[in-house]
DNA sequence: GAAAGCCGTGGTAACGTTCCCACGAAATCA
DNA sequence: TGATTTCGTGGGAACGTTACCACGGCTTTC
C-alpha cells in the first residue's frame, strides 16, 4: 500500500498558515514575513513534501519541461548535443524529454504531438522535414540545431560553423603542404554539402587554384559511403601523394580502410583529414586528424536560446558555433621533405 | 499573441454531447454510441483538439512519463539503451525523461528527485548509489539495469548476461588456439569484474588450467587503463603469441596500441578479444573482435519490466540478457598453424 | 406484469497548485 | 487626526481532465 503523498495543503495546517501563504512561502515570493516563511518551511521538511510539478503546470502554464528532437541518440555527436542540452537544462531546474526521429517524418510528427500534449515550455528539434508546415504548426517556442536549420533561415538556431571549419580544416592541411587536396563529400541533397563546397571554393580563390581540377566523389554519410568513394579516389591517382579532405568522419574512417586494401599506407601515402571529432577517429590506426564539431556546447546554447524563445526576448537568428582542430596522425607533413609537391598542384 | 488552446468542452459543445461522453469517447471506453464517438472525434478533429496530458495526470495519476538514469548519455553503450528504453516506451505511448549521473550521488539523487515531482509513472535506473537508502525512499515502480544492480538482488533487473558472455568469448579463444589467455580486468571495487572473474574461473577448472597461473592486471575501464595493462603483460611476456581477454573495449583499444608501440602485431604477435560491442571497435586496425552486449535490448526489456512493475504484476527478479561475438581481425587463428601453442599453455 | 439488471448519458466533485481579490493591521501622508 | 497606501494574509476560483454517482430508457427475468 502505498502512502497518499503530502500536499501543500498538509504543510499549511502543519504551520499553522493557509495554503496561500505556505505557496508563497514555497515557491519563492517575497511578501511573507520571514517567520512564516521559516515555519512553512521546516513543516514541509517534516511532513516530506515535494511539490506537484503537473499541478504547478495546470495552474501556471509553465511544466519545466523541455524537448529534444533528434535523428538518434545513438549517433554520437547527437548524444554529445543531448548532454549539453541536459545539463543545461537541469542547472535552471528543468528536465529533458528525448525524442529520436530517425529522419522519418512520421515519428517526428508524432513526436512533436507527444510533446505538445506533455505541454513541454519549448523544444529543440533538428528538423527533417524539409518544408516549413510541421515546425510552423508546432506551436510552442523552439530552436532549430543541425545544418539542416539553414532552410529556415528566420527561425532562431544554432549549428556548427561549417564556414570557419572548412577554414580550419583548409589552413591546417596547407600548413602540412596540401593547398590543394582532394574531396570526399555527402550526398547531393544535403544543405551541409553545399555550405562546404561554397567555403571550399572560396578558399580556392583566395590561393588561386581551380577547384574543378580537384578531384571530387560523393558518397552517403557512412563508413560504406567513404570507402567507396576512396577506391574511385585512388582509381584516378596513380603516383605521388595523395590527400583527402572527408565531409564526415565515418566517411574519413571508411576511406582509410580503403586505403589499407588498396596496399598503401597513411598517412605515408594517402593523407586523410576528417570532420565531425567522433570518438572512433581517437582509436583507429592512425589516429584520425579532424575537424571536431562543438557537440556539447551547441546542446547548451540551444537551452539557452530556447529560454530567451520562450521568455519572448528578441531572438538570436543562426548562432554558428566555432570548430576546432583535432590534430592525430592521419596527415603526412610533406611542408618541409617536398615542399609544394601534391598529388595535383600545377596540374591544370 | 497565442491562441487559447481548445479542450475538451470546447469539443463536447461541437458535438453536441457532455463533456463527460466527449471524454469517454476520446479515451476510448466502451461505453459510448458509436454515433456519438463519430460525432466526437469529427468535432476534436475540427477543432483541433489535443488532450492535455497534465490534467490527465493530475486526475488519473498516469502522466505517460517514463524516467531514465544512467552515467552518461554520451557512452555508447548508454545511448544503446537509451535508444531501445525509448523505442519501447513510445511504442506504448509513453515519454522518456533522460538523465545522466556521472555516476555522482548527489546528481543521482536529484535527478531521482526531479522524477518524482514531475510524478512519472516509473523509472529505469542504473544505480551509483552502493547503499539502498536512496533507491528505498524513490516511493515509485522502478526497475534497475546494468551489473550494479546485482547489489539489489530483491529488485526487479535487466543486465547483459556476463557469464554468459564469458563463456562465448572463452569458447572461440579456444577454438582459435588459445585455451588460456592474459587477462585485462577493471578496477577491483567493481561488481562487474568479480562476475567476470568468478565464470572465468569455472571455466579454467573445467578445462584444467590454474588460473591462478595466468596472468592478470587491473586498469580504470579506459583507453589509458587498457594502455597501461598491456604494457605492464608485454613486460612479463618475453616469447610465444600473447592472448588477451580484455573486460572492456575501450581497454582492449588502448591495449592495442600498447602492442604497436612495443614493434609488436596484433593479431600475429598478440590476440585480443574485447568485451563490449562499442562502435569504435570496427574501426580500429586491425578490427576488434569482441563480445556485444545487447544494449538496445536491454533497454527494451527494461520498459516492459516496468510496465509489468507498474501494473503490479509478479516482479522478474533479475533479466539476464544474451550477449553476443562479434569476430573481426583481432585474433590470430592459431589452432591450425601451431596446435595449442599459446604463451602460457603447459607451463605450470 | 412487476422487479431487477444493463446501458448510455449528464452533472458534479476531485486532483494540487497558483492567481486574483478582499480584508485587516500597520505605516505613511496630508 | 483622518485619509491613504502598503503589506501580509486568507478565501475562493480556476486550470482540464477523469472518477463517481444518479438518472431515464430499455431489456431481461421470475
Amino acid at each position: 500500500m502505498r502512502r497518499r503523498r503530502p500536499t501543500i495543503i498538509d504543510v499549511a495546517q502543519k504551520a499553522g498558515v493557509s495554503k496561500s501563504t505556505a505557496g508563497r512561502a514555497l515557491s519563492g515570493a517575497s511578501n511573507v514575513t520571514d517567520e512564516a516563511r521559516e515555519r512553512v518551511l521546516e513543516a514541509a521538511r517534516a511532513v516530506g513534501y515535494e511539490r506537484n510539478d503537473l499541478a504547478v503546470g495546470m495552474r501556471s502554464g509553465r511544466t519545466g519541461l523541455l524537448g529534444l528532437v533528434i535523428p538518434d541518440i545513438t549517433n554520437p555527436f547527437w548524444a554529445e548535443v543531448a548532454r549539453g542540452a541536459q545539463d543545461r537544462a537541469a542547472e535552471n531546474g528543468m528536465s529533458l524529454l528525448v525524442f529520436s526521429s530517425d529522419w522519418d517524418h512520421g515519428r517526428e510528427a508524432s513526436h512533436l504531438r507527444a510533446l505538445r500534449q506533455a505541454r513541454v515550455d519549448g523544444a529543440i528539434i533538428n528538423p527533417v522535414a524539409d518544408n516549413f508546415d510541421d515546425l510552423d504548426r508546432f506551436g510552442l517556442p523552439f530552436v532549430l540545431i543541425g545544418s539542416s536549420a539553414e532552410r529556415f533561415p528566420a527561425t532562431s538556431s544554432v549549428g556548427s560553423d561549417i564556414a570557419q571549419a572548412v577554414r580550419i580544416g583548409m589552413d591546417h592541411l596547407v600548413s602540412k603542404g596540401h593547398p590543394a587536396p582532394a574531396l570526399i563529400l555527402g550526398p547531393k541533397s544535403r544543405i551541409a554539402r553545399a555550405r562546404f563546397l561554397r567555403t571550399f571554393h572560396e578558399h580556392c580563390v583566395e590561393r588561386d587554384i581551380d577547384p574543378a581540377a580537384l578531384p571530387m566523389e560523393d558518397g552517403e554519410y557512412t563508413v560504406e559511403g567513404g570507402h567507396a568513394a576512396m577506391k574511385r579516389l585512388l582509381e584516378r591517382q596513380r603516383a605521388g601523394h595523395l590527400a583527402v579532405f572527408a565531409a564526415n568522419d565515418l566517411m574519413a574512417l571508411g576511406a582509410m580502410v580503403a586505403v589499407r586494401e588498396a596496399g598503401l599506407r597513411c598517412p605515408e601515402d594517402v593523407s586523410i583529414l576528417g570532420f565531425d571529432g567522433v570518438p572512433a577517429g581517437a582509436f583507429s590506426w592512425p589516429g584520425l586528424t579532424t575537424v571536431a564539431k562543438p557537440g556539447r556546447e551547441i546542446g547548451m546554447r540551444a537551452v539557452d536560446c530556447l529560454f530567451d524563445e520562450i521568455a519572448g526576448r528578441p531572438e538570436h537568428g543562426r548562432v554558428f558555433m566555432p570548430c576546432r582542430l583535432i590534430e592525430r596522425g592521419s596527415l603526412a607533413d610533406l611542408s618541409l621533405s617536398q615542399p609544394m609537391r601534391t598529388a595535383w598542384a600545377g596540374r591544370g
